[in-house]
DNA sequence: TACGTCTATTTGTCATGACATATCCTTGAC
DNA sequence: GTCAAGGATATGTCATGACAAATAGACGTA
């Protein structure tokens, strides 16, 4: 129980409340916290770790927050029960497929830059007419088609290329160019599919697809990019977890 | 811009940093804090409200959580661009139609008690077989079919009766009896309707539905409720907002 | 003009200390 | 034996103080 902590590093650049964050995720993840059991309480962790009562507090609460950990006020603090899932985080799809494994692919199907539609304006924050980049491509795992992706991005990044995109995530080259993705706001339905979505993701035609709609703001909360996608409803699923504070 | 608060009631039960946080939404609200301005530096608006900066920290963070607002270390904190949307959390279906001014109805297709089967009792943790009581009901607003809403909760909740869950919402029932809901679960798929649930949701035979599967745990861990519920997509769909920090 | 440097501003991280309050368990009274 | 009161324990809230680090703008130099 005592030797459930490695050494911090006070000179890592790396917050202490982080690493330790990490370091009580990894023992649930490792079963030397079962689900069910509870932490020793906040302040005689802190003393051991030589840290303070709030940087307890904040690992804790950051594992709270991931819906590893419960909390009850005079009780303590214990690991959920359950398999572990991993929840959705601010990622694409393609960074997402990279992560399990999978070997993720992009055929760009349409790389036009055009004058906003008043819908895409809207979304997007920006004059209606003012030049976008419209983009649709076909997101397969190995060599399966899983996703057809229709975005469009605001006049600063119509200068992204078509050979970049089908190498690289969306979301990969915005980052290499310096913008900070913070807040995406999504809407998840379903429909069935057109006979052309159908087609290009090898669906029976009127199969139905997940859809999800989503913007995505930067850290200075300007609008970097709308999307609509669609996803093969028998390949996909959204994973969404969901705290209350 | 000196008027955006009022004042503070130290008295209240209600945290300072949540009174704080629901002013400054509010004043997002009411365009007195348009998309894209900025707010003070939380050290003078600490000051002014005569708080703590910890305290004022703590209530901007809550609204960056909820994604109204975005912070950039040396520059400030914005106002999010685009339309303010109502994130999902951890309500049910009935509170929801309620809380948006429905008129919500239930139907109970089904009220039993019985042995829990592998999946389920692997998913509520508890011992295969134990008794578990087994929902099947349909969710109607106003007087359209929305939902199918099959759960299954564990040995503790079996008493609950049929005419109590006609009126009042699962959730609703469940809070009355004192369980602390805390983290849920949920992954959200799609695929065609059966020939029954069709029937039941008044669509045409094959159509799209939008699926989702939940475990929730209350505040000691357990899991509380295990759902498998089935919605019409062409009347509803999921809100999600995602915030990377 | 163009470029790099310095500085002011702002948020991020961390420590210490105090009191409030919900919960559970023990103890004691009836 | 049952119920109520009280104490122990843990988390929740709040204040004060300090330093670190990222950013943007001003300034000076080539």
């Amino acid at each position: 129980m005592d030797d459930l902590f490695d050494d911090l590093d006070r000179s890592s650049p790396v917050p202490l409340y982080f690493q330790v964050a990490r370091q009580i995720e990894q023992a649930i993840e490792g079963g030397k916290l079962p689900p069910g059991s509870r932490l020793e309480n906040e302040i005689t962790l802190a003393d051991r770790l030589g840290l303070s009562r709030p940087t307890m507090r904040r690992a804790i609460q950051q594992l709270v927050d991931k819906g590893l950990l419960v909390r009850k006020r005079g009780v303590g603090t214990q690991v959920v029960h359950g398999q572990v899932t991993r929840p959705v985080e601010l990622t694409s799809l393609h960074d997402d497929l990279a992560a399990h494994g999978q070997r993720p692919s992009t055929q760009v199907l349409l790389h036009e830059v055009v004058p906003a539609p008043g819908e895409v304006a809207a979304s997007l924050a920006v004059a209606e007419g003012s030049p976008v980049l419209h983009l649709r491509r076909l997101r397969c795992s190995g060599d399966e088609p899983l996703a057809v992706l229709e975005n469009w991005l605001p006049e600063q990044f119509t200068d992204l290329t078509e050979a970049s995109l089908g190498e690289r995530g969306m979301y990969q080259l915005l980052r290499s160019r310096g913008v900070g993705m913070r807040v995406a706001r999504q809407r998840i339905g379903a429909r069935r599919g057109t006979t052309e979505e159908c087609r290009l993701l090898q669906e029976n035609r009127g199969s139905p697809l997940l859809t999800m709609e989503r913007t995505t703001h930067d850290d200075s909360g300007r609008a970097v990019e709308w999307g609509r996608h669609v996803y093969r409803a028998s390949r996909y699923a959204f994973e969404v977890t969901l705290v209350d504070r």
